[in-house]
DNA sequence: CAAGTAGTTTAGAACGATTTTAAAGTAAAA
DNA sequence: TTTTACTTTAAAATCGTTCTAAACTACTTG
């Protein structure tokens, strides 16, 4: 299936600034990016476009399912008073946080810490939603 | 252990604004809050505090370990093309993020998802930093 | 205790990421 | 076509956070 159509699917309509954007993302080789990361890439290879389309453009695209968000990257810093490993609940409707206890969460396998690096903790975090 | 006592032990002056934060913040029960819910708290006390010295006292008491701050919740989104469920490390020193396949982790035991809610996705977050 | 000094607080300015605004442009429907 | 709804844009606005530089305060040393 083409991006024109990838769109056209998940109903978005296919426009100039979708499909750039669309070509530079969805070819099958995943990557992290910021909507910067974006917009240099783009500028760099000629073309223009305003950052609240991009911004516009990822939201869209997110929605759809044709991205992801990492984490619940809120632009709040969340503080804890609770310092031991613990995990969290994440009410995506609300943004809420609610504590699970450590010993809630049993992690049978992990993969191995890159080499030359220390494992500084784990979070897990279980997005839940209002059922409907 | 009071709470002058907690801060000399981590190394903190004592100061009126950090006694402050600590009496709300080291009670013993535990809570989510951003800078300007303490904020907000400290005023409806009848007494003030500059956001500055809120954001300053936050980061220090986050450095000691007398709080933690919940997921590496920068300040930028950062997107992801890869839309399986994944999970990733965080490198802690650069802000990069690495993919893990999903089936590196395996997750034994979860929490029950609250009563009227749905699981809409697990995430875990493995927090590395260079070996020193 | 006095004086020094190193760390802390503050208001306000600055910053960076993101969103809003409102006007012009474009895709799809009728 | 013409219409209608959606999209893009630059620029302004907003929001959370950090910086600046001056005033202040806790601790140290004499």
């Amino acid at each position: 299936m083409n991006n024109k159509e990838k769109l056209r699917k998940a109903g978005l309509r296919p426009t100039k600034q979708r499909m750039i954007i669309a070509d530079i993302l969805l070819g099958g080789i995943n990557r992290h990016f910021t909507a910067e990361n974006l917009q240099n890439e783009i500028n760099s290879s000629g073309k223009s476009m305003s950052i609240a389309t991009i911004y516009n453009c990822l939201k869209k695209f997110r929605n759809c399912g044709l991205i992801k968000q990492v984490e619940s990257s809120k632009d709040t810093a969340i503080f804890d008073t609770n310092i031991n490993q613990h995990h969290h609940f994440l009410n995506e409707d609300t943004g809420e946080l609610i504590d699970i206890e450590n010993d809630a969460v049993n992690l049978r396998k992990l993969p191995e810490i890159p080499q030359g690096y220390l494992n500084n903790g784990v979070e897990v975090l279980i997005k839940i939603k209002k059922q409907i």
